[in-house]
DNA sequence: GCAAAAGTGTTGTTGCTACACCCATGT
DNA sequence: ACATGGGTGTAGCAACAACACTTTTGC
C-alpha cells in the first residue's frame, strides 16, 4: 500500500521542486606554466539564499523538455556553451540542501572544446574558476564539484571521454596534455602514443599540425561513440 | 488529491512529479539446475495505466525524506524487503515515459542477501522473476532493468559489490558462484581465488564451513566499505 | 649543427591463464 | 578406496613501464 497521508500539512506531501544544474569542464592554459589545465564556469547568485556566492549554473526543469535537454538549455542559457559532451552525473536530494525549500537537483557534467571556452561569456556574474580552486560555493555545490571532478578522472582512466576536450583532429601529444591536466600526473610520451594507436576508435589522417617549432606530428581522428547512459540510444 | 494540475495552462508550467523506484536483485538457486541465478521481484499494477503489467517496485518521494531514506521505504513497503547495498541507479526524465503525466523517475538499484529473499512477501501482486526473463513490464521498465543489470554487471567486475550478495561469513566459492551467477560465465576456481586473495579487504577466518560432503573449506569475511556515491558519506 | 618534440625498438617485470597436482573430507 | 570440491605450484603469454635510440623539423 502506498501511505496515504492525507491529513498531513499540504507542505509535508508537496512534490518536492525539481531543478538541473550542470558541471562545465573545459581545458584551459594555465596563466602561469601555460600547460592546459581544468576549469569551470560558475555564476553568481543574485538572490537569497547564498546571495552573491558563485554557484553552478542551473535552473528549474520545464515539463516540455527531458533531464538532457534541460541541462543543455539551461547551460547555453547561463554560459552561452555548447557542450561537445553532455551526461547526467546524479541526483542530489538531501533534505537540507537549501534552507528555503526542498529541492530535488538533476546535476549534468558537460565537456567543452577549448575554442568554445575561449568565446564563452564572462561577465560580472559568469567567472571561470580552476577546478581545483573554487572557493566556497553555495548550497552544496563543493561536494558536487567534488564528485563531479572524481567522476571525469575516472571516465577518462578508462573511458573514451578525454576527446570531447579536443576539437575533430589532434595530435596524439594533445590527448596526452588532456589526461595529464586531469589526472595531474606525467605520462611517458612513447608508451602513452602506443596505447591510444592500439585503439581502434583511432583513427590515423594523412594530415599533419604545421607551424610547430619542431617536427610536425600527425593528426588524429577520434571515431567512436560516446558512452552507455541509458539516454544515449545512439549507436545502430 | 494533490496533483494541482487542474487546468491544461497549469500543467504546462507545474513541475513534473517526482517518483522514486528500485531494482532490487538476488540470488537464488535456480528451479533447473539448482545453481544460483539472478532474479529480481516485480509487483502487479493496479490501476492504470498499464494496470496488470508488472512493474518496478515504486512510488512517490514524500518531501521528509532524503532520496535514499525513500528508496528504502518503498522496498520495505512494497516488497518487505531490507536490502544490503542500494546504490541511485539514474534519473529517467523523458516526455513520455508515462501516457498520462510527466513523471520524473529517480531509480535506485538494491542488493539482498538470499535469507532475506528467501522470506520476502510473495502473492498475488509480488513476484520474483528470473533478471533475464521478466517479460514485457509496464512504462519504460524493461529499459531500466536492462541498465540496471548493465551497472550491476560493471560493478562487479571491478568492484567490491559481490559481497553483498552473502551473509557475514562465506566461502571463496560462493564469490565465484555470486560472479558466474551475475556474469554467466564459469571462472577457473583455482585463479580465482587468488585473486580474492589477493586483495586485502577479504579477511581470513579461523572458521571453517561445516556440514558439507567435502573437504570443508575457509570461511572468509568482508571488511571494505561500500562504494564512492556522493551519499555515501561514510569512512573517515 | 643543435635543441626539442615526434616517433620506434628493446628489455625486464608483472599479472593473468591454463592446467597439473596435492589435500581433506563424506560415503 | 574413491569421488569431489578445496587449495597450491608453475610454465607461458600478453600488457606495460622504463629508457635508449632514431627522425624531422625550426632556429
Amino acid at each position: 500500500m502506498y501511505s496515504s497521508s492525507a491529513n498531513v500539512s499540504e507542505r509535508a506531501t508537496a512534490a518536492p521542486s525539481l531543478a538541473i544544474s550542470t558541471v562545465i569542464f573545459a581545458l584551459r592554459p594555465s596563466e602561469s606554466s601555460g600547460r592546459p589545465t581544468l576549469w569551470l564556469p560558475l555564476v553568481r547568485r543574485i538572490r537569497e539564499p547564498y546571495r552573491d556566492l558563485w554557484a553552478l549554473p542551473g535552473g528549474p526543469l520545464t515539463h516540455v523538455e527531458s533531464l538532457q535537454d534541460g541541462a543543455s538549455r539551461n547551460l547555453r542559457e547561463t554560459t552561452g556553451l555548447t557542450p561537445s559532451y553532455l551526461e547526467q552525473l546524479y541526483a542530489f536530494g538531501g533534505l537540507h540542501r537549501s534552507p528555503t525549500q526542498r529541492v530535488v537537483s538533476i546535476v549534468y557534467w558537460a565537456l567543452v572544446q577549448p575554442t568554445e571556452a575561449a568565446l564563452a561569456d564572462e561577465s560580472e556574474n559568469v567567472k571561470w574558476f580552476r577546478a581545483d580552486k573554487v572557493g566556497d560555493l553555495a548550497f552544496d555545490h563543493n561536494a558536487i564539484v567534488e564528485y563531479a571532478l572524481r567522476r571525469l578522472r575516472n571516465k577518462l582512466a578508462y573511458g573514451s571521454v578525454a576527446y570531447h576536450f579536443l576539437g575533430e583532429y589532434f595530435t596524439l601529444a594533445q590527448v596526452r596534455e588532456v589526461y595529464e591536466a586531469v589526472l595531474d600526473t606525467r605520462l611517458d610520451p612513447a608508451n602513452f602514443r602506443r596505447q591510444l594507436k592500439s585503439t581502434p576508435e583511432i583513427e590515423e589522417t594523412g594530415e599533419y599540425l604545421q607551424g610547430g617549432k619542431h617536427r610536425p606530428p600527425r593528426l588524429y581522428r577520434f571515431t567512436g561513440r560516446p558512452g552507455l547512459d541509458p539516454d544515449n540510444r545512439s549507436t545502430p
